[in-house]
DNA sequence: GCTGTCAATTAACAATTGTAAAGAAATGTA
DNA sequence: TACATTTCTTTACAATTGTTAATTGACAGC
């Protein structure tokens, strides 16, 4: 929760969900997870800070959770899983340079399109008005834009 | 060099770097360096592919490079070191995301205006055509708006 | 079936941004 | 200084996006 100090990560075994910023009353939609995934305010998680987003299910979802005391304490016991844990942020980092980026060099419409192409999953099984605010426009913006793609 | 495969990290002593995009024969900043900051073209570094980005300096430069093999072999050898290395990752990944979310919720002119408070620096020593990409609009919107601001 | 609610689309208009071209300002070089 | 080159700004117009409000569609509960 928005505000709130994270203390758990999850792992998704079904279901979806999407993390979202308060952007003065109207929510931001920042990221969606699905199926095989894990899961937390990470800012807030890795750093302790209150976080910035807030997690909500937006289909019923099967959840596996750790508490952060438990998974610190696993990752100063096993080196091995701390440096698969790397792996995974640094992966994640590249997904979001790569988001980030098409921000920087595509329309909206484009990053729409790239959407429909690159995931699929996420315009089928997400409301639209949260993928619009994922690509940074209005729900309006967005219906125009599928009118003619 | 955008196609090359990253074989060097470097810290800035002294001057001012940028990293960018090439879309298309278009150049699009996608961020900027100054002292005391370390750069690479950090995917590419950690992954050993080939790097989206091509390294420039954009004032004469005083840096220190090391290679990656010896900061591998550094990383290897002392883990409180690769903890640190973490730490910065992470603190980047942070500074990554508040960039991007000011991309969803925020306009080209608030963009301009929050660079303009929280690192004026940018602003001071980088071109303006660098900084229109890099806030994601063209030279010309860019001149509008501070015309106003 | 009917009704209420929420989501998505459509329409009309305002505001912003992009594009292309021209002009002004700054910078570098002989 | 004079000249060329590059950067930045300005202008005019086209295209896109935002805003507000109305309409349509989907769905749950009665």
């Amino acid at each position: 929760m928005e505000g709130d100090v994270s203390k758990k990560a999850y792992f998704i075994e079904k279901g979806c969900i999407r993390l979202w910023y308060n952007n003065n009353g109207k929510d931001i939609t920042f990221q969606f997870f699905f199926e095989n995934e894990g899961v937390s305010s990470f800012e807030s998680f890795n750093t302790g800070q209150p976080s910035l987003f807030t997690m909500e299910a937006i289909e019923p979802c099967v959840l596996q959770w750790i508490h952060k005391d438990d998974f610190d304490a696993v990752l100063r016991e096993e080196p091995l899983i701390k440096e698969d844990f790397y792996k995974v942020i640094a992966e994640r980092q590249m997904k979001y340079m790569h988001h980030f980026l098409s921000f920087l060099k595509d329309t909206p419409k484009q990053r729409y399109a790239n959407l429909l192409k690159e995931k699929p999953h996420i315009i089928k099984r997400v409301p639209l008005q949260y993928i619009a605010s994922y690509l940074g426009i209005t729900p309006v913006s967005l219906s125009r834009i599928r009118k003619i793609i």
